[in-house]
Order: structure tokens, then sequence, then C-alpha cells
RNA sequence: UGGGAUGUAGCUCAACUGGCAGAGCGACGGACUCUGACUCCGUAGGUUCGAGGUUCGACCCCUCGCAUCCCAGCCA
């Protein structure tokens, strides 16, 4: 771990993990999981869950935790899912060594389980359908009804749930229910399912073994204690079914009962978070794949060109707390900013070209000039740059007019190309049309390396050499969506309506500098004055694709946006 | 209108558990600069949701309100 995660801010859970160590309870054990279901991949508010259960694993002596897949709905789930999953919390820096485990894994012991549920009276076969118990169930306001079935023996009650789990019962028939309290104000508490019939579907590590599948509520406060997990920690609608959590593992013969903890999720503004949007964005094409690098998805993240140490930053950065939030997309920014400020290697790449022919300089000549990778660490080394008579510069950095405000270059004015001569615009060239199609220029041999004598150039622009540089497709980031909180607007029928229609605009004709030939796929730079980038490692052979993580914090920019 | 939770700066969080309300991000201004970046310096921003109460003293304890979020899947 870098030294970024060495202050872990701490928070509200590690309080009374430090209360329970001091108090001595699960004899001074810290044991956490962190159990997705693999339904979906990874987003950015499973990083912060992971930097939770993982961190604090990792922060306390002996601490552990274990990656649990929370498998119990054969129907949504699959490997793609389990294998995206395993890469994406190995690849944010954290490991479950050999405590990788399923839900499945228990299977058997929970159907036992629920057989000693079934003998001490406390569960019971319902044939009530679907609709039928939701009528029985009462409202938020009224009591649930009893259900008729409830008062079966415990000999049938066992016969019916082995014939269920036989296969002899269709898909919505019957279910397993417990027993505790219609009449209760907590709905999770009237007589809750426990197990469901689902026939016809192809666990992806069970197979066709098993016909009957058990409910969260019931799979997951074992599994923890089957574990010795010490501290359960889950999100905040879950709140409601602890006394259920509670409950099952009072209930059987177990000798362990975690502690279940909730913390709010986070909440990204201009994107959504939940599983089923991302999937519809996935499924209905609004985005390329889970790893679009517009997606909130660890894998987006990873295309994007963010790094697991920013991530890791962010997560320490906002916390954990009970509190509804929303944080702000900068502070995610800030966080990858300042990492890569620190470790990106710099280069330069024109995105509009704008050639500018430097009439002074000779034709044929290729000059090396030498620029440091980073201007603040010089074990970073030097890379070459190839100046020729001919270059390109951006689009932007030139007007024919423009204010003493503007450092770039203005006709008849004076401008630095970074690490190279300082050049003067003599004239401008236009098309037939009226659109400039190439700067004459000058350039002063006195100013490598040296400032001009008596005189003050405006400022300082990157360029690429016409001959040497290399042709790039280059993609820019814009947020997904248009609203702060695309998926809580009530104005709208559906969240897809905030798209954001610009947020990827594809320049085809960047140019990169002749050192940028050999990169590898996945490696980040900056882009100087433009923005972090990474090598998108989907692009092998043929015209390299750059994607922009992040531009530069740009004050000129936000003065220009202000204007209008 | 039942139950469960949450309200501290624009955003995210602190405040050693009753002792001068702070930080990061953001905003604004300035210095430096061969990146309008980085870095550095500075400024603004608070009725701690509200009203009462207890106390020498309340963000913290009590009472009553208000606002927001979650819950009526055989999803997790």
């Amino acid at each position: 771990m870098s030294e970024q995660d060495k202050t872990i801010p701490s928070n509200f859970i590690r309080q009374i993990i430090d209360e329970d160590l001091k108090a001595g309870k699960h004899g001074g054990r810290v044991h956490t999981r962190f159990p997705p279901e693999p339904n979906g991949y990874l987003h950015i508010g499973h990083a912060k869950s992971i930097c939770l259960n993982f961190g604090i694993a990792r922060d306390y002596p002996g601490g552990l935790c274990n990656l649990r897949f929370d498998d119990t709905n054969p129907h949504k789930e699959n490997v793609e899912y389990v294998n995206s999953i395993m890469q994406d919390v190995r690849w944010l820096g954290f490991d479950w060594d050999s405590r990788l485990f399923y839900a499945s894994d228990y299977f058997e012991k929970l159907y036992q389980f629920a057989l000693e549920l079934i003998s001490t009276g406390k569960a019971f076969v319902c044939d009530l359908n679907a609709g039928q118990m939701r009528d029985y169930r009462g409202t938020l306001t009224e009591p649930g009804r009893e259900s008729p079935f409830r008062g079966r023996s415990v000999e049938e009650n066992l016969d019916l749930f082995n014939r269920m789990r036989a296969g002899e019962f269709e898909d919505g028939s019957r279910v397993l229910r417990a027993k505790i309290d219609m009449a209760s104000p907590n709905l999770n508490m009237r007589d809750p399912t426990l197990y469901r019939i689902r026939h016809g579907v192809i666990h992806h590590q069970t197979g066709e073994a098993w016909c009957i599948y058990p409910m969260y509520d019931y799979t997951h406060p074992i599994s923890d204690a089957l574990e010795g997990i010490t501290h359960s920690l889950c999100t905040l609608e879950f709140e409601d079914h602890r006394p259920l959590y509670d409950w099952v593992l009072d209930n059987i013969s177990i000798g362990h009962h975690p502690q279940q903890i909730e913390f709010s999720r986070l909440n990204l503004q201009y994107t959504v978070m939940s599983k089923r949007k991302l999937t519809q964005l996935v499924t209905e094409k609004y985005v390329t794949g889970w790893d679009d690098p517009r997606m909130p998805t660890v894998a987006g993240l990873r295309r994007r060109g963010y790094t697991p140490e920013s991530i890791r930053l962010f997560c320490d950065r906002i916390g954990v707390t009970k509190a509804d939030n929303s944080v702000e997309m900068e502070m995610l920014e800030s966080c990858i900013r300042e990492h890569l400020d620190q470790h990106a290697p710099r280069a330069m790449a024109v995105l509009n070209p704008l050639k500018v022919v430097i009439e002074n300089y000779p034709e044929a000549k290729v000059e090396e000039l030498k620029a440091p990778n980073h201007p603040k660490d010089e074990t970073m080394g030097w890379r070459s740059l190839s100046f020729t008579r001919e270059i390109y510069i951006d689009r932007d950095d030139f007007l024919e007019q423009a204010p003493n405000k503007f450092k770039r270059l203005v006709t008849g004015g004076e401008v630095r190309l970074r690490n190279a001569y300082v050049i003067k615009c003599e004239r401008v060239v236009r098309e037939a049309g009226g659109e400039i199609s190439e700067l004459r220029c000058s350039y002063d041999p006195a100013t490598l390396g040296a400032n001009p004598v008596g005189r003050k150039v405006r400022g300082v622009i990157h360029w690429v050499s016409a001959s040497q540089g290399i042709r790039a497709k280059v993609c820019l980031y814009d947020r997904l969506f248009n609203h702060p909180a695309p998926d809580a607007d009530k104005a709208v029928a559906s969240f897809l309506e905030h798209l954001n229609p610009g947020s990827l605009r594809i320049l085809e004709n960047a140019v990169l500098e002749p050192s940028l030939a050999g990169a590898a796929p996945g490696s980040r730079y900056q882009f100087e004055r433009e923005g972090y980038f990474c090598l998108d490692d989907h692009s092998h052979g043929g015209i390299p694709v750059f994607n922009r993580t992040v531009t530069l914090r740009d004050s000129w920019a936000r003065i220009e946006q202000k204007k209008q």
C-alpha cells in the first residue's frame, strides 16, 4: 500500500470495533467479509464497501476479510460476474488469500438448519401463492393475517419440505416460511420466506443439484456465523432486516453470532449506482459495455485510467457514516489528479492539429531535444523530442487577435514551444473558405533552454513534429448524465432522459510525440496542458486510442465559461 | 397515516463522548512557473434542522415538532 493509505480516517464502525476489542468480544478477533451477488459488475459504491471491509482487516492485528459470493438466486447470476468481481477486488489492491467462499457452499448446512427450525416449530411450509401471500402480509399500517397453513404439524412440514427438495412441487406452489409474528410493525418479521422452489435453472456453482434455494435473509446470517465473521457490515436498507438476522441465529444451534452494522451507500453525482440501471445501460447499448470508460464501474474506471490508489484515496476521503449522501464528482477527480500528478510521465499530444511552418528552420533537419518525463521527479528520466520545420500546435492555442490575457500564440506575437524554441507568428494562411490552414512562423535559435533577452513571451504551448509525430485517436469523456441525480428526478419518466448526448467526443486526428510509439496498453500519461490520458487496452495494432481520464484543472477555461 | 434510520460550511466528513465548531473537496483572491498544471499563501462560507428544557456550560442529554431516506419480492 502507498503512503496515501496510511492515514485512514476513523469512522463509527471502527469505533465500535475498538470498543468490542476493549471489551474482549469475539475473543479479540476482527473478521469481516465482502459479500457481492454475482449479478453484475462492481461499481465505485462496492469499492467503498471493499475498502471498508478489507481495510479493517488490514488495519487490525490478525484481521481477516473473506470474499463470499452471495449466490442464492441463480436466475440472475453467472460466472462472468464471478470472474469480473474477483479481478476487480484484486485490482483494487486487496486479497482474500484462501478465503474464497460461496453461499452455495453452505446449501446442505442451510437445509439442515431449516429442518431444525421446522422441528422446533419455528418454520412451516406454506401453500399460499405470491399474490395471496401479499394479501395476508397486511400493509405498512395494518397487521397481517396468519397463513391457513401455519398450523401444520412438524411431521407434515418435514415431509413437505423434504419433498420440496426432492422436486415434487412446481415453482411457486410452496415456500418454507419462518413462524414469527404477522402483526409485527416490521414487515420483515411477518413470517418471511426462507426457501423457494426454482426448477430448470442451472446454478453456476451447484449445477442442477438443487431445486430449492434459500433467501438472502436466511442465508446471510448463517453464512456469516459459519465463517466466524465478527462484524457483518452492510448498507442501510438492511437495517430493518437486522431483527431477522438475529432471529435466525437465535433460533438454530449455531455457536456464533456476528454483529450486523449498517452504513450508508455511496451516491455519486451525475451518475447512477443501482445495478439494475447499470445493467440496463449495458444491455440496451447506451454504453459499449460494463467497462465503458463512462461507467462508474470498477472496470470502467480502470479503462478510463483511474488507478487503484486513487480509488482507495477517494474511499478514505468520503468516509463512512449512516447519513444519506451525494458526493460531488470533483472529489473523485481530485483524487485521480493527485495520484497521477505524482506518477504519470509527461508527454505532448496535439488534439486538434493546426500546421505551423517555421520558415527559417532547415527543411530536412530533425533535431533531437531532451525533455524531462516529470518536472519535479528526475528519477523518471528523460525522453527525446524531434523538432522539425513543420510542426502541429493545437487550434485552441492560436488566435489572430486576442486580449493580453491570452497567453498563447497570436499573429505577430511570440510564444514558447514547450521544451523547445520560441517562435513568432509571421502570417496566417487560409483556405478558399477562409478557414486557417496553416501558420507561417519564424524561430529564435538562441532560445533553446534560454529566455530571449529584452522581451517576454506570452506563454508556453505544446507541439508535435508533423513528420515524426504519431497519428492517434483520442476519446474525450464527459459525465454520462447531465442531471446531478438522474435516478432521483421524479419529473421525468426515466433516468435515461438525462443521458448526456455529449458524454463521448472522439478526435480522429490527434498527433502524439514520437516517444509514445512504444506505449504499453493501460499506461497513463499526462499530456501537458491537456489532462491525463490512458492508452486503451482494447486497442492493439492499428492506430493507438487514448482515453482521457480527467482534464487538468483549468482556470482559463473557467474564466472563459463564466463570460457566457 | 405503522416501523426503522438520518439531519454540522456548497459537497463529504471531524469535534478526544458536556468544555473556544474544524478538515478535505469546491469557490474566490494572490505568489511562483518553459504545463493557465503542480506547489505555496490568503479570503469567504455556520441560527450545528426548528422550538422549548436540564446545566456554570449543549452539536452532544431530555421533550415536542419539521424535513429527508428505507420497508408491503417466492430479489439482494
